[in-house]
DNA sequence: TATCAATCGGATTGGCCTATCCAGTTTGGT
DNA sequence: ACCAAACTGGATAGGCCAATCCGATTGATA
């Protein structure tokens, strides 16, 4: 993608060649292994993949959030873009569903980001920056379609998170195994988002629990599975 | 809830009372643990709920499936109750809701049942009789939705699989942190399944490759999340 | 080319998991 | 009250994981 900008937020002292090479590896690897087997997967098993040492692993990236930042800041770059091509249709309500579309479509190509939209990593600075741009956009389109009259007007941002959730349950549960079956499902909400509204809907539980819940989420996957009864 | 019968099929000898008592000590513990964690549930965090010791864990259910079975046979037992009482209900419409908001509802009580209603495991043969009984009650129950026109004509059984699974994405991801959020995904479900219909949906997946999705699901909860590169 | 600091990666520690083994304890019939 | 069979649970083996340490290696500079 961008070969020649290194990591934005300012490199103090630039790394030596074969550091950069080997953080570009690891970067590479996860992309692939993160998008297999989900956030779940281990730092040794990146470590692996990228033909590096475990010890290189933990010195670029002390954290699995730091290397969840460098790897799906850019893939939320294309989801925030998805929005603003959302933006551009001249049906709103086309560009909502499309978008709806796009943005499940990538949960179902990539493990590792239908798990980052439902989670939330406060020490990501990158991704949670352009989560809450694509947020802001989403925003402005929801208020278009609304607009329009054709989605109902009950229908609230964080619907959208809970729409994420729901296709991440799909899309985990069938893996390779059906698919496609998130289409069905994705297709079965947006109808029930058209307006006229058949009924009402219980409150929506709001954007601050839902926050707590996306926290929740994230820490459980970047700790180690453990308990303490 | 069951204090007379015993566990169903023929105990060739009776267990000793000690034992018998530890057993059901460990189904008690099970449910707990379970419903509070999810089948992912260590073997080793139940023993210790139940107060035995690892080894009595093991000897008594030599694999987690058999505890599954043994945990779970009795509240899928509820679960196809809940069917024929939607199928007693005067309204076909009315109960086909109801069933599935109940469906649901026993899914977001109950971690472990969750993942149960989304994954199978072929070995659990009480779990998986009740699993079908239900099933086939709710073939029936859909049927007569259907005839009187209030159910759309391409829902297909398998989408209550569906449902089942973007559900649990739900439940697992909003846990206690907002734990009602699943009614509101729920109601939009349903307000899509109304007739008529307003417009088309991809194909059904179709059973076999749910069925697969389902067993796969079922392995990974069952055996440690190990990898092999 | 020579030097040295930055970097590398294997070995290791400590934790939790599944599963098995075996010496000590409990039960129930006599 | 006695004893054999049934049962118990701690110890243990083997595996995967996150994270750290340290001797060997390599890149950048003079």
């Amino acid at each position: 993608m961008n070969s020649g900008a290194q990591h934005p937020d300012g490199p103090a002292q630039p790394l030596r060649s074969d550091a950069e090479r080997n953080r570009e590896r690891i970067i590479a690897a996860a992309r692939t292994v993160f998008a297999r087997d989900g956030l779940s997967a281990s730092m040794a098993s990146v470590a692996r993949e990228a033909g590096v040492g475990i010890a290189t692993m933990f010195r670029r990236f002390p954290t699995k959030e730091e290397l969840v930042d460098a790897v799906f800041s850019d893939r939320m770059d294309a989801y925030a873009d998805a929005v603003t091509v959302a933006l551009e249709d001249p049906d709103p309500w086309n560009g909502f569903v499309g978008y709806i579309e796009a943005a499940c479509a990538m949960q179902a190509a990539d493990s590792g980001f239908a798990d980052v939209l439902t989670m939330t990593f406060p020490t990501a600075k990158a991704l949670e920056q352009r989560r809450n741009e694509a947020y802001q956009a989403m925003v402005r389109l929801i208020d278009r379609a609304k607009a329009t009259g054709r989605l109902r007007q009950d229908f609230d941002p964080s619907d959208l998170v809970l729409i994420h959730m729901a296709n991440a349950g799909v899309v985990n549960a069938t893996g390779d195994a059906a698919p496609d079956a998130w289409r069905r499902v994705v297709a079965l909400f947006i109808q029930s988002l058209e307006a006229p509204a058949r009924g009402p809907l219980p409150a929506s539980p709001g954007h601050e629990p839902l926050y707590k819940a996306m926290l929740r989420a994230g820490q459980g996957t970047t700790t180690p599975p453990g308990k303490s009864s």
